[in-house]
DNA sequence: GTATCTGCAAATCATTTGCATTCTG
DNA sequence: CAGAATGCAAATGATTTGCAGATAC
């Protein structure tokens, strides 16, 4: 994998923030920048990070999937109102292993999702 | 919500299989009893049953939504190369209300996925 | 009779892809 | 130079939606 501007941009903004953006925002994002940038090319760098764990990708109930520039094991929380994916505080469970021994599979991780109403959507 | 021939014909396949079918699917089987179906009601009826708690949905890192007919809470292990969804036999993990406490929200739920190789994968 | 469904077809919208061009090593 | 990456625009494919007719209660 080369270097690449544009792929550089992507995971400086990927790492500045804990909003866990869209294809679509990352692309607004880096046009504010260099409004030459392409939603095909946010796509492409967004497979290759995903493919090669730069980044981490989070398939929600809801709208299209969201990124995260964090990939310390971590899981999330997505409000069922507003539709915000946000980060939770909680130890990595320690099942892998195990699901591997019983079922009799590789397993390369897990994807942990809470649904609910987050605190500002609560009352509503 | 009103009876439907169609919308229980969905249910009867939903509820007899354990290949969490996506809504191509569902409807393509649907197809064999009733030529007529068509896929806005399959879609429509998903989108009812899911939220009424009758039907589970499993989005995941790869291709289309699937639909599961069971909704006991259990979780799920997804082949990164065949895409095939299985089901998993592990107790449900008590941290729903850990989450509400901690992160000051309603939780309804989660979801956990694992990935991996599935046994027919593994050596290749 | 009214609200709820349905089939059909057209519309939407996120994501993917082909291609000619530009950049990186 | 060769392989990678990009911008652009067109294509794809799952899902949604408007509408007029059919069904459930």
């Amino acid at each position: 994998m080369n270097y690449s501007k544009q792929r550089e941009m992507m995971m400086r903004i990927l790492r500045s923030t804990k909003s866990h953006p869209t294809a679509q925002e990352i692309y607004a994002e880096m046009r504010k920048s260099d409004p030459k940038i392409s939603l095909g090319t946010v796509y492409r760098n967004l497979a290759l990070l995903t493919k090669n764990g730069s980044v981490m990708r989070i398939d929600t109930n809801h709208d299209s999937v969201h990124y995260d520039g964090c990939t310390d094991p971590h899981y999330h929380f997505i409000c069922d109102s507003c539709g915000k994916v946000y980060d939770l505080d909680i130890e990595p469970i320690a099942l892998d292993e195990r699901v591997e021994r019983e079922f009799d599979c590789t397993v390369t991780g897990h994807s942990l999702i809470f649904y609910g109403k987050c605190s500002s959507c609560k009352g509503m």
